[in-house]
DNA sequence: CAAGTCATGGCAACCGCTTGTCGTCCCGTG
DNA sequence: CACGGGACGACAAGCGGTTGCCATGACTTG
């Protein structure tokens, strides 16, 4: 009797409402309705009036779900992290997020724990689901990326991917004022504690280190690599205590923290004994003891800048900037580094 | 010619596969192909397989808005969280997410930015999306929370709401320890470094040292209330520095940090002049220096247990378990505790 | 051998909203 | 006064699944 097909209409009390309700008791079409809200200046504004009214009144709320089955819009974004834990998310996130509300889409937060594998299987849940993609260190390969890519459009982070819209942290810029920094404070032998060697960031933080090297006139020395952990610094420590370098720079902030401690543990004072610089400014680094120098990304500017340009390029009709868009780092100057004593067991 | 509808049903090169395809590869019905993925047995095996086999081959996945429209079933999991760069959350999220996704469930994160607007907001737009909502450290009031609860099946983090089922950290009995600690450490005169007046947890925390306090036959006084951050902590530091305890616990690791620095600024040792615990055992804790002696949350698993309580109450057609579940708590001892060493300026 | 049972697949009606198309009514114009 | 053209609403076909019910045929059973 009441139930004509698989699903009740029935009057039932506790149902939501839908544009046929509001149609009913307005006394128009369900598709007025909907217009009535989606097409402002398609419908007489009077009755585009009575409905939201009426709408108002019922309580009516669009089902987002039954509205981006035809058009594809689910007014979701997804953010796929390397590792949620990971302090240097926190800021990205909410900064993502903001964006994200800025523009009424909803942001959908993966944690893939390091893994390509479980990225893979993050990415082909959502992907049916989101909008847009953001990959923030991506842990994936260059070619898979860009086959994700194809199907929802993404942006990455940290990473720079020939054709694919990228941000990233102008980090050569940063590592070279970390450079200066230590130079004035009269360091000539330098060394890097080096990160994943699938790093992209990695690559380009060594690199850059080099390269300042050379226009500074000193020595550098790479050690690790090292996993980007407390743990993986603490390692680390043992060969940066037997070596020349009265100062290091490691790949993030959480080696450095990790070497800090390694080399207390050793009996390597810090500063005094060697001078540490991180990356990224995480908190934390500025509660640690020696508190540390270290060259800040900007982090919440970094989501929100990639989840802009993701919406950006959804709209526009036009490819995508393909140019990586390198937002500033700046140095921040805490306890860990400080001008070198002397030379240490030359 | 091609379009016969509002949309495109046309063979588009790009389009993925629907049951459609599959059912006219197959030669079967799509509602065949429909319960062969749905509903195992209820289609004969060998069809079944070669569905699934002619599936595969077109590379067909269900699409998950289309699924949801008529059943509900978004396998999507809501966790609202007060703050995202709070490190109390980093486990909790990432305990939530895997539960989630043990369960094939997706687990959207919303950041409410400590607002109850922004919450009411936030849950507005994600409840007709998801299945159900973990409320973490939920700002909004009782009554909006039962509101809440009575659209979709909704779990309380932190907090006892009679009726909704909630999952809390056995602070009693950790409050407990960290007080048998300090006693032992001959401590008598015990400080509480207040939380938000609003916050469940901080009126339990400071109940269960004053019970304490009684059983142990020392004295507590309550400095505060502190905002939940490391300034907060940093302006109780006057106030506790000028008072006669010699031990204090603050209501988080935040504050009990910035009291911490705030002290040092000061010129009080700690833990040498005052002993400090925090609560929680967030990242950080074990950084700062000197390290914190905290009564430890197990943040993973409450993130966890809330998602497994969430889905378990999802499925059961039972009311759900109206007693709180009680995760325990671990009293962590690190450096920022130590002996009285005589009493200070009585 | 007739009737009842069961397994299996198909039909079609939904879920709630969007949107192309068409009919109607009203107005202005030649 | 007939006709063209807007403005506005209604109709209905989708989006891609799910599911109640029915038809068919094989098999069991008395």
């Amino acid at each position: 009797m009441t139930c004509r097909g698989p699903y009740r209409r029935e009057v039932d009390e506790h149902r939501v409402p839908t544009i046929y309700d509001v149609a009913k008791a307005c006394g128009v079409a369900p598709s007025t309705v909907s217009r009535a809200f989606s097409r402002p200046g398609r419908v007489n504004a009077e009755t585009a009036a009575r409905i939201r009214k009426v709408a108002e009144e019922l309580g009516y709320r669009a089902n987002p779900l039954a509205r981006a089955l035809p058009t594809g819009k689910t007014s979701l974004l997804a953010l796929v992290v390397s590792d949620v834990t990971n302090p240097f998310y926190f800021e990205i996130i909410r900064g993502a997020e903001l964006a994200a509300n800025e523009a009424d889409y909803t942001l959908l937060v993966a944690d893939v724990y390091e893994s390509a594998v479980v990225e893979r299987k993050a990415l082909e849940r959502a992907l049916p689901l989101v909008e847009g993609v953001v990959l923030g260190t991506s842990r994936m390969s260059d070619s898979a990326i860009r086959v994700m890519a194809q199907q929802r459009p993404t942006v990455v982070l940290n990473r720079v991917l020939t054709g694919i819209p990228s941000v990233i942290t102008d980090n050569a810029r940063g590592t070279r004022r970390a450079m200066e920094h230590l130079v004035a404070l009269e360091h000539r032998s330098i060394g890097y504690v080096a990160g994943p060697e699938a790093s992209w960031a990695d690559g380009m933080r060594w690199r850059a280190m080099r390269e300042a090297a050379d226009a500074l006139d000193v020595r550098v020395q790479r050690f690790g690599p090292a996993a980007p952990t407390l743990a993986g610094g603490a390692e680390a420590a043992t060969a940066v205590g037997e070596s020349a370098v009265t100062a290091v720079v490691a790949y993030n902030d959480l080696v450095a923290i990790g070497l800090m401690r390694g080399l207390a543990a050793a009996g390597v004072r810090v500063p005094r004994d060697v001078s540490v610089v991180g990356f990224d400014n995480i908190f934390g680094a500025e509660l640690c003891s020696p508190s540390l120098t270290t060259v800040a990304a900007p982090l919440a500017a970094l989501g929100r800048y990639a989840v802009q340009t993701l919406l950006a390029g959804m709209t526009s009709r036009t490819p995508p900037q393909v140019r990586p868009a390198l937002l500033p780092a700046e140095l921040v100057v805490r306890e860990s580094t400080a001008r070198r004593v002397r030379r240490r067991r030359s």
